[in-house]
DNA sequence: CTAGATTCTGGTCAAACGTCCAAGACGTTT
DNA sequence: AAACGTCTTGGACGTTTGACCAGAATCTAG
């Protein structure tokens, strides 16, 4: 097996694929061209349809890769997380890094609306929010709150909703943003959360 | 002045604004191009650069248009309602019309990504957003509601972002929607029930 | 040291791109 | 009839696109 040659191969390929997330953000999905990715990359043209079989193929490999890891991290700080409060926390929290202008937001619009044109991207695509939601759902689910699947599938849309919104200008700040969210892991008619609306029996 | 020849230029300008709006939200806002557009629209290709000084400016022109005009709509729509929880609904209804697959949803989308590459376009359509944000606070204000500004805000966006995690696959249906929506505009600790209880009482 | 992989280079290819323009078409005005 | 304003035509321009490939370079294995 060879070990230096390849070695270099696939630090080529990844520095390709780091390149192919920033130039989504940049340019947007479809603005981005072989070249483009080949001399941020520092490699010759060639390079890119010698690793990947087509650009497209090589966007969409480069964004579920950041998506995956992103989701994979948000979901491990929920594991952490002993109350829906401090679920919330740490969501809003995200909010705080990426907050709509920066690469990492664009990346996962851009991406959104690539997947409505590319069945595979948006099978994939779906299944990472998907797995998200349920790690949130089951969180939620924990401490009693009603309508844990519909809760968390509007939760994360309004994170990314907002992340949207906040790219066009100046939104709310961090702190109202979470006194009207805490409303939705807060049931209305209750003087604290879990006491009224409870319809699932915590382990 | 001429009648007839303008006539003619005013329906070929108008149409190519329509096209343009459909192959943003088919192709993408940056794999639009100059003859896609003049092809669908019936014309010649010289056509588009006569009545636009570029493709950017067309998609912009474009996009602007249905953007306020749908705005506009929901706006007028809003101004009819008498409580929040109509309001909402009057909102939720909208989702049922464009589910995040549909063509207006992805010219939304289209148009928030390409906003962020374009000074000018970004500024009409904040302004946009904003309007729409204001008359919805305002419905809010009028009935006590506390933090109208982040709650129009936060549900304006829950909106837009629903409608994007919609493309990827099945989300809660409008029911379940609607009662978790419904906490954002029901503040816990209010001794009030739920909002969808009441019926028509005003503080 | 040679043979065999693997990766990289730099260029070619047809196609499509945005923009522009000279010439034609058409109805109105003089 | 002639001149005019407005809109349309179809093609020309230089650039860039995705994909591809023959050969050079580099490294591994025998």
């Amino acid at each position: 097996m060879s070990a230096t040659a390849a070695e270099r191969g696939r630090e080529a390929r990844q520095r390709l694929l780091g390149v192919a997330a920033e130039l989504i953000a940049e340019r947007g999905w479809s603005a981005v061209s072989t070249r483009m990715l080949a001399e941020r990359a520092g490699v010759a043209p060639g390079v890119v349809h010698y690793h990947f079989t087509s650009v497209p193929a090589l966007l969409a490999e480069a964004a579920l890769g950041v998506m995956r890891a992103l989701i994979e991290q948000l979901g491990a700080g929920l594991e952490q997380a002993h109350t829906p409060d401090e679920a919330l926390k740490l969501m809003v929290g995200f909010l705080k890094d990426y907050d709509g202008r920066d690469p990492t937001s664009l990346l996962f619009a851009e991406t959104y609306l690539a997947a409505g044109r590319d069945e595979g991207l948006r099978r994939a695509l779906g299944e990472v929010v998907a797995e998200f939601r349920r790690r949130l759902a089951d969180r939620l689910a924990e401490h009693g709150l009603a309508a844990p699947e519909a809760t968390a599938a509007v939760l994360a849309a309004a994170i990314d909703g907002i992340m949207l919104h906040r790219a066009l200008g100046p939104g709310p700040d961090t702190a109202d943003l979470t006194t009207v969210l805490d409303r939705l892991i807060t049931p209305a008619g209750s003087g604290r959360p879990s006491a009224r609306e409870r319809t699932a029996d915590t382990p």
